[in-house]
DNA sequence: ATTAAAAATGGACAATCGTCCATCAAAATC
DNA sequence: GATTTTGATGGACGATTGTCCATTTTTAAT
């Protein structure tokens, strides 16, 4: 039963949060004032200092939720995909790309943290923590590529496309932030594929995508995965 | 001459946007007081009001001009640049991610300002205007190498080309503000020709970088500009 | 030198910020 | 049902915010 007492506590914790996470979004960091956050809560004001003991932390469990929610969400994502590492990459990419995660909400309260984490080292570390798990996630994928393949410098090329992979997802978010109206969320999975394709030919293919220039038209892209 | 009086007018209007800079690369946009821009400029309270009508023009007008900063230097560098389009590109990633442009400073601020920028629509437009111009920089030189090259999907492979360079950037400068010490700008170069190599084998090389595996090593990269 | 004009000063001002606590309401325990 | 315990309330509080203007200082014009 969990006790009616501690359930409507819990239940106003999440308000408190969801409250700043929707003024964030909407108005900004700037604008995110105690009397806004109460407001939208439907709650008294005394209600942060009790819960959380003031406002800074507040606004710190609320960017600790935003990230973990987004991760949680990702790694939902992932369980549904395949085994092999290709699939997974893909996954991935489609799921950062998906309309479940790169929204405005979602997009407005990301760049209003980061822009605001220099100085809330707490706010920062999420930041950090966020982009070291879903690093390893790729990272671990991309290695099993590399692996499997035999390429010559195996730890250099699933670093680097690590690397690329996320500056390109980091790049098309910010695209997104910019534009939401114009982005194309197909276009900008065929960017990113398309500069896999070119890393690992062999388990990754350009599909619809216009083929690079050839002289010769040497071996486009290889079926990728064997299983299922 | 131009007269001690619009003289010391100019200059203190340039210590005062000065000062918001510095400040939001410090301190950060939320902490950047009025109180806090006068005491850096050294300056008196009523100066912000008398020469730009209130904070929010001041800052609008330091967002300005950290805006136009960055693109005048990009493209005093792009000036000595060859003609050819492979070495605009090249220069303008180089310089992107030079010291000179990529730097905590300008990061700071630059973030800074774009997580405020969806409230504040004067501020959201040098975002757009300087991508904008940045775009069109990019765009006008992929589209002379495809042109040259014969691309068949000629306008769809420029504007791919574009959109990822300028996303992998993107992405470099958040790698950038999340880890200014780790963070290596050859690495990003590489990994940033590394695609348009894949892209345009004919116009850009790998040179040191990792080969991307292929069954028989056809024709990794041609010697990319004839002049010089 | 005297006057006119403009720039710079710094404090007054209302509004808003976030914190905190005396008080009240409700659930849990006896 | 009485009592204890805990959550919730909302106003008081000092600090700080940005704006604005009466005053002083400085430069330019006469």
């Amino acid at each position: 039963m969990a006790g009616k007492r501690e359930q409507n506590r819990e239940q106003n914790r999440q308000a408190l949060i969801g409250a700043v996470l929707d003024s964030v979004a909407e108005k900004g960091i700037s604008e995110t004032s105690v009397s806004e956050i109460i407001q939208r809560a439907g709650l008294s004001r005394g209600m942060i200092h009790l819960h959380f003991g003031g406002k800074d932390n507040l606004v710190q469990a609320a960017a600790h939720h935003s990230s973990e929610e987004y991760y949680d969400g990702l790694e939902a994502l992932l369980q549904t995909a395949g085994d092999s590492p290709q699939e997974r990459i893909e996954m991935i990419v489609r799921g950062d790309l998906s309309e479940r995660v790169l929204n405005r909400r979602n997009v407005n309260i990301w760049y209003a943290f980061r822009g605001e984490s220099r100085n809330r080292t707490a706010i920062a570390e999420h930041s950090d923590t966020r982009d070291g798990r879903l690093r390893g996630m790729i990272h671990n994928a991309f290695s099993r590529i590399v692996r499997e393949a035999g390429t010559p410098d195996a730890s250099g090329a699933a670093r680097d496309a690590t690397h690329g992979t996320l500056a390109l997802l980091e790049g098309m978010w910010t695209d997104f932030l910019l534009h939401p109206d114009r982005f194309d969320r197909e276009e900008a999975a065929r960017i990113i594929f398309r500069f896999l394709a070119a890393m690992f030919p062999a388990h990754f293919s350009l599909k619809g995508a216009v083929q690079p220039q050839q002289e010769k038209g040497a071996a486009p892209a290889a079926p990728a995965a064997s299983d299922s």
